[in-house]
DNA sequence: TCTGGGGTCCTAGGACCC
DNA sequence: TCTGGGGTCCTAGGACCC
């Protein structure tokens, strides 16, 4: 019943994004801060001094995000500058959602200081405007933080309606608006349309929302793809996106880098900054019980020139000597003994653990080749075990003429790298 | 005195296979 | 002898967002 009058009806969705979150989680935490211009950003002398967020009552004064310290205490000499606190943050974000799951499970965080909400079925606790505002003073109370919120029928709309009133705003952005608000608007105001975009955008003569919303699809695909054709749609509060909850454990990537204090070329004072970023990437991949089957560097250079370089592995990696090792040799192959200003490591293609082990667990395929001896071609290893365990095992890059030698010979090398197996195999 | 660090998604070309 | 068109994988880079 209820779902044959969901289309009818429309969906209700509310996008709650924290306003200056750093900087409110430090006043909440230290009320002498309330009211003053207050900047949150990295040390100067490590070549880190830009503005993270800032406090409304900064902004008054110009001072803006990724701006650098200098610029804003011109603007702003009695501006209070605090390091960002990363811990304390995730901390208060996770209690931040929790509220908002007390309103509904169908939450999904989109960011450490935003996220979605679903209350399409939650009527009975109110009227949208009810709940958005219930939401807004228990976290005011709760956490002593300020948000505004933005009620929509999707996405696109109740993000772009929770930017219109800061701080503690609530508003409401129907279909019907869309055109008196939506598209006198300039482009770049719009959610995924940035510099570049904009340029663009320009060019074939669309300035505003309205215009992009009425332009000629052919003319979008080839100025921008498939992306020209998603933002006609969302100028149009055309938006499907679903509010899924589980879209926050679905990671793609795990990375670390760093500005380095001062520009570089000592290969040994590198090799010893990428070990200490394989380490950090290390420790977060395990926590996080995933593996990388796909490595990459990033370097900037010092004049801000940036490289990134990748690699597929054989096998899946996320120990901390991996990391440095692979990092390293990408490293070498691809320095071009400039100074180094930045350097980065990721890992991508990530795999569940679990997973993984299951896939490189080749005892089963033991017992089966003692069966069925033409087991051992490759084609067959291929569809018995899919292609992945024969690339993990290191298989894909010999010939198959060479597989039943091979295939003998990479159990115990491969299997000693997983401490679990090497040692039920040498006891 | 310039411009951090964490990500996602898309594109495009070459290799390789069928 | 000359030749196609589609599909997937891998890699590099760009644009964007918070």
């Amino acid at each position: 019943m209820k779902r044959e009058m969901y289309p009818k009806n429309g969906r209700v969705i509310l996008h709650v994004d924290m306003n200056s979150f750093y900087a409110s989680v430090e006043m909440a935490y230290d009320a002498s801060l309330k009211g003053k211009p207050l900047a949150i950003a990295g040390n100067p002398e490590e070549r880190r001094g830009i503005i993270v967020t800032c406090s409304y009552e900064a902004r008054r004064f110009g001072v803006k995000t990724t701006m650098p310290l200098w610029e804003a205490k011109k603007l702003c000499p009695q501006l209070i500058v605090k390091k960002p606190n990363f811990n304390r943050y995730r901390t208060v974000s996770m209690a931040m959602f929790e509220v908002l799951r007390q309103f509904t499970p169908l939450v999904e965080p989109v960011s450490i200081d935003e996220g979605y909400l679903d209350i399409t079925d939650s009527f009975e606790l109110g009227t949208p405007i009810e709940i958005a505002k219930s939401i807004q003073n228990r976290i005011l109370e709760q956490l002593d933080l300020p948000c505004s919120i933005g009620i929509a029928p999707n996405k696109f709309l109740a993000k772009t309606a929770s930017d219109m009133k800061k701080p503690l705003g609530i508003t409401i952005l129907r279909k019907r608006d869309i055109q008196a608000v939506l598209w006198p608007l300039a482009t770049n105001e719009m959610h995924g349309v940035g510099v570049k975009t904009a340029e663009k955008l320009q060019t074939i003569g669309i300035l505003t929302i309205g215009d992009l919303a009425n332009a000629n699809e052919l003319q979008l695909k080839s100025l921008l793809g498939i992306n020209g054709i998603r933002l006609k749609e969302r100028a149009n509060g055309k938006d499907d996106r679903p509010v899924d909850p589980e879209a926050i454990e679905e990671f793609k990537s795990i990375g670390n880098s760093t500005t380095l204090p001062r520009d570089v070329t000592n290969q040994q004072e590198l090799f010893h900054v990428l070990e200490s970023l394989a380490e950090t990437v290390s420790i977060r991949m395990k926590r996080k019980n995933v593996l990388a089957a796909t490595i990459g560097i990033t370097i900037r250079y010092k004049d801000r020139k940036t490289i990134t370089r990748s690699k597929r592995l054989a096998n899946p990696i996320s120990s901390k000597e991996e990391f440095a090792d692979k990092a390293k040799q990408l490293f070498l192959k691809n320095w071009s003994g400039d100074p180094v200003r930045l350097l980065g490591i990721t890992g991508f293609d990530l795999v569940e653990h679990d997973h993984a082990y299951k896939q490189l667990d080749l005892f089963s395929y033991e017992k089966e080749a003692q069966k069925e001896p033409l087991l051992h071609t490759l084609s067959n290893l291929r569809e018995k075990y899919g292609k992945h365990i024969i690339e993990s095992a290191g298989l894909h890059q010999v010939d198959s003429k060479d597989d039943v030698g091979t295939a003998t010979s990479f159990n115990k090398d491969f299997l000693r790298s997983f401490p679990h197996h090497s040692e039920e195999k040498e006891k």
